[in-house]
DNA sequence: CGTCCACGTCTAC
DNA sequence: TAGACCTGGACGG
């Protein structure tokens, strides 16, 4: 389930699902997962969630202080992680680390993860190699990547430097193909031009478009306001899919028609695909533009 | 049966 | 810039 919204959708899950629940013992990995043991053990603990970009964060808080601390754990998904509330007789296939109520019968809220490209790390911090949140910390995005634009990280197609998780946290595949579309840019455009005429702040809310039309010399005119710019179409486009409530990529959902109808430009038929510099293949509709790989 | 493909990192040559 | 890391679904013979 893995892009920025199925991550904080995750988070959103893990918060609900665990509200006014109580676990207790130890946390338990699968017999065949080779990601860190969990070193943590307590009578009573709640269990809450937080996102950033591609990250999700557990703390496990100890609900009385006989010197039990709390413990933070953070996980990314790969290409198919997910957490999941079960009974203990009904836990998912790929259940890979299990945290249990304290009820009778005890309920289990695991991490699932049937390739196994996910991992965790107890005692974690956000990866300090990632950016700010797409979703979740805008402003300092689009503040950080402004102030970026001399990185040579910069110098490459558009449509790869928006996998950069140091910039672009939270998107992916699906993401950067409808993000791409919307506003109509080729992918393989150097990254640089598109966004160094963006503007470092924010403006599209508070100024009505009227007045950039009398100026005149402002080259934020026109209907590319009206939708945003491509850095505020990488915080509404992720949003448009939380409130959608669940994806392909997400377990909570089983109906997923909702999400297959949102996307506009990825797998749809008529769009056209290639693989990046990457070999990972990139949806686009039109001009591929001029760093497209040959062949 | 086989081959190809998938929402993502990682590290090694 | 490859591969490695994994499982499983779709589709072809």
């Amino acid at each position: 389930m893995p892009e920025g919204p199925e991550l904080h959708l995750a988070s959103l899950y893990v918060n609900k699902m665990c509200q006014g629940l109580i676990f207790t013992g130890a946390v338990r990995k699968s017999e065949v997962s080779k990601a860190p043991d969990v070193p943590f053990t307590c009578e009573a603990y709640r269990i809450t969630a937080a996102s950033r970009g591609k990250e999700v964060k557990l703390t496990l808080t100890p609900m009385k202080s006989q010197g039990d601390q709390p413990m933070d754990i953070v996980f990314r998904f790969g290409m198919s992680g997910y957490f999941r509330l079960t009974t203990e007789d009904e836990l998912p296939k790929h259940s890979h680390l299990r945290f249990y109520s304290n009820e009778e019968p005890c309920r289990v809220l695991s991490f699932v993860d049937t390739r196994s490209f996910g991992s965790w790390q107890p005692g974690g911090t956000w990866q300090p190699s990632r950016g700010p949140c797409v979703i979740t910390e805008y402003k300092s995005f689009r503040s950080v990547l402004m102030r970026a634009l001399s990185d040579r990280a910069f110098d490459r197609p558009v449509c790869e430097v928006l996998l950069n998780q140091k910039y672009f946290n939270g998107i992916g595949n699906y993401l950067r193909a409808e993000i791409l579309f919307r506003l109509n840019i080729p992918p393989f455009v150097c990254a640089r031009s598109v966004l160094e005429v963006l503007e470092a702040e924010e403006f599209c809310e508070n100024k009505p478009l009227v007045k950039a039309e009398t100026t005149g010399r402002n080259k934020r005119v026109g209907i590319k306001e009206e939708k945003g710019d491509l850095l505020r179409l990488c915080h509404t486009v992720p949003l448009e899919v939380v409130d959608l409530g669940g994806t392909f990529y997400d377990s909570e959902k089983e109906d997923y028609s909702d999400f297959k109808a949102w996307l506009q430009c990825y797998c749809v038929d008529g769009m056209k695909s290639a693989r990046d510099h990457n070999g990972r293949t990139v949806w686009f509709k039109g001009d591929p533009g001029p760093m497209a790989p040959k062949g």
